[in-house]
DNA sequence: TGACATAATGAAAATGATTCCCGATAAGAC
DNA sequence: GTCTTATCGGGAATCATTTTCATTATGTCA
């Protein structure tokens, strides 16, 4: 048989732009689209295009750096992951300004796997998300 | 002061179109997209354009009678809500063909709840689905 | 410190779901 | 049957996201 190739690290070059887009990410505790993102970036000066925002974005999933929510109305927002958020997380997210807070709940996670065992699901996850007003945002 | 006008049940007016789109998505318990749907009713014979279905869809989930789910891709995906589903509740969805199961999670809501409040987050709602492979998929 | 291989970039075109527009059609009331 | 107007539906318009591909820049190694 053929041997499996190890899993091998995708070699990543260091960019002005992936760096950019990181920070602008960094710079807000919101989950942001990219349309936002780039109109951003452009706007304080940077030399990117919109694709690579995109690019780099889909990246930062991949690599679990960041998460990403879609919106009803169909846009794709994002937020870097916080500094101990190798672990799995949900949010609980302002549904008028982005911001976004890192919750756990250990309960639903065993609950979300007992229900799908039970209907004989496998390769199991989910999605859980909070949606609300911030204070900020409720006083307005 | 002016009267409020009573909230007025909007009169539907019943046709072949609507009944058409319901039917087909009472024939599958999974959740479907409009473009799929108007796909099947064409293919059937069915008179009816691509506005209209995703303009009862739209009807269906105003009424509460559907439930809809945004894939990651972008695609909004509608089923009708089971006989009893008048009460609240989630979805066990499987990734490969779209069979859902309704759920309920007493324990989530009030999770969700509680963890908002402590984040002094109003006006709370939340979206929590679990996705995995229903046994016949697995089975490919 | 140069080449070199190729990953990354970005402007423009393509894609594709969803919405909008508006003249034509048909359901429901009298 | 006639009238009012909700509903239809074909096509144009939107708009986020993807793709294309010639150009640019990064990392490597001699
Ligand atoms: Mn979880
Ligand atoms: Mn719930
Ligand atoms: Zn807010
Ligand atoms: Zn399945």
């Amino acid at each position: 048989m053929a041997l499996m190739a190890p899993t091998q690290q995708v070699k990543r070059r260091a960019t002005n732009q992936g760096a950019a887009v990181k920070e602008a990410l960094a710079a807000e505790d919101t989950f942001r689209s990219a349309q936002d993102v780039y109109a951003t970036l452009r706007a304080s000066g940077e030399k990117i295009g919109l694709s690579t925002v995109y690019r780099h974005l889909q990246i930062f999933v991949d690599d679990g750096l960041a998460d990403v929510i879609h919106k009803p109305d169909g846009e794709s927002t994002y937020r870097l992951c916080g500094d101990a958020s190798t672990t799995h997380h949900h949010h609980l997210v302002c549904r008028s300004c982005g911001k976004a807070v890192e919750i756990e709940g250990p309960a639903v996670e065993t609950w979300a796997d007992k229900v799908a065992a039970q209907h004989g699901f496998s390769d199991v996850n989910h999605t859980v998300e909070i949606f609300g007003l911030c204070t900020t945002c409720a006083a307005s």
